[in-house]
DNA sequence: AGCAGAATGTAGCGAGTGCTACAAGCGACA
DNA sequence: TGTCGCTTGTAGCACTCGCTACATTCTGCT
């Protein structure tokens, strides 16, 4: 069992790094199992169905993202609202989040389509998101959690925009925004 | 060619509310032809390819969208920014458009995967949307374009918010801007 | 050593994919 | 009426999909 499970935390790396280079729409069992240098027959084997291993592989994909979001910014206090977002947005558009924010419109776009494993994991993502932003406000924040609110939905639509090479669109947003000190 | 015309248009419309129901990105031409009254022999030889078929589609569903948004909210000007942005996000929010967005998180996620058929459309899309919300700011609103651009990217956040059942954090984050007068 | 159970390879099933070859029907026009 | 080109039906190709049946190897325990 303690084999087992080694091994199946092997092949969930393997095939993160797949999906995160690919896409996790598009990905099937044939590909998965060649990136995790396996075959399909012993995915289904280990995880016994395919919508199994993908609701694991988000769960994994989700622990890695918050990881990598931790140890980029870790927990100390941005000075202000407007530093916080900003670094923020700075952070999130490095090419090395790239692969998690594809996966991540994948994610949104099966749960708008009813899939309640993705809505689940998009949820759950969204909300560890969300603390992760509270804890890194300053101090002094008024109103920490509707302020994180606000910040995660506007760099939630940043996302958006960059994914359909708008991203100056949102950029323009979040100047306005800091320029009358809104935030 | 007249009648070819018409008959693609006819198809288009068919095949728009196939795609509005059911998403995109799953959408294969026998379903597609299925819903539209023909064979998928019929949409290659009127389409060419799949690819160009979606391309056109997307152009189809783009006007659909407009004309939507034109006819439920007319050319008139809203009081404040505030009570713009609360009224489309109501209305976003509204079942008859639930199969746009659900059609919105299709176009990302392929854009974020590199399509550039979907990526073009999306900012086509995005364009369209930004101009109809400059047109509904209040006329003595200063730095239109902004605006509407901080309005457009906390939109685009909301939509994903809901897609993911966490609806009420992007309404926490709007009611924070509004309380604060930030918008 | 022998045996039970876990792990793995090979081959394939039935369904679905985009697309095509071939032929027949259809209308308009000579 | 005959013919030509636009339109359509039938059948199928080569491929991928998730998944399974069957057989074999490997591993650990007694």
């Amino acid at each position: 069992m303690t084999k087992a499970k080694l091994n199946r935390d092997a092949l969930l790396a393997a095939m993160a790094g797949h999906v995160l280079a690919h896409g996790l729409n598009t990905a099937s069992l044939r590909p998965l199992a060649k990136a995790a240098g396996t075959s399909d027959r012993m995915l289904i084997y280990h995880f016994g169905t395919k919508d199994k291993l993908v609701s694991e592989l988000l769960q994994f994909l989700a622990a890695g993202l918050a990881e990598r979001l931790t140890t980029a910014l870790p927990q100390e206090k941005a000075p202000t609202v407007e530093a916080c977002v900003s670094e923020i947005v700075t952070l999130v558009r490095t090419p090395d989040f790239a692969g998690y924010f594809r996966v991540w419109h994948d994610i949104v776009a099966s749960s708008a389509q009813g899939q309640p494993v993705h809505a689940a994991a998009g949820n759950a993502i969204i909300d560890g998101f969300l603390a992760w932003l509270e804890s890194r406000l300053p101090d002094d924040q008024p109103d920490r959690r509707r302020t994180a609110a606000a910040m995660l939905t506007f760099i939630e639509g940043t996302v958006v925009m960059d994914a359909v090479d708008s991203g100056a669109i949102a950029d323009d947003g979040l100047a306005w925004l800091f320029d009358k000190q809104r935030m």
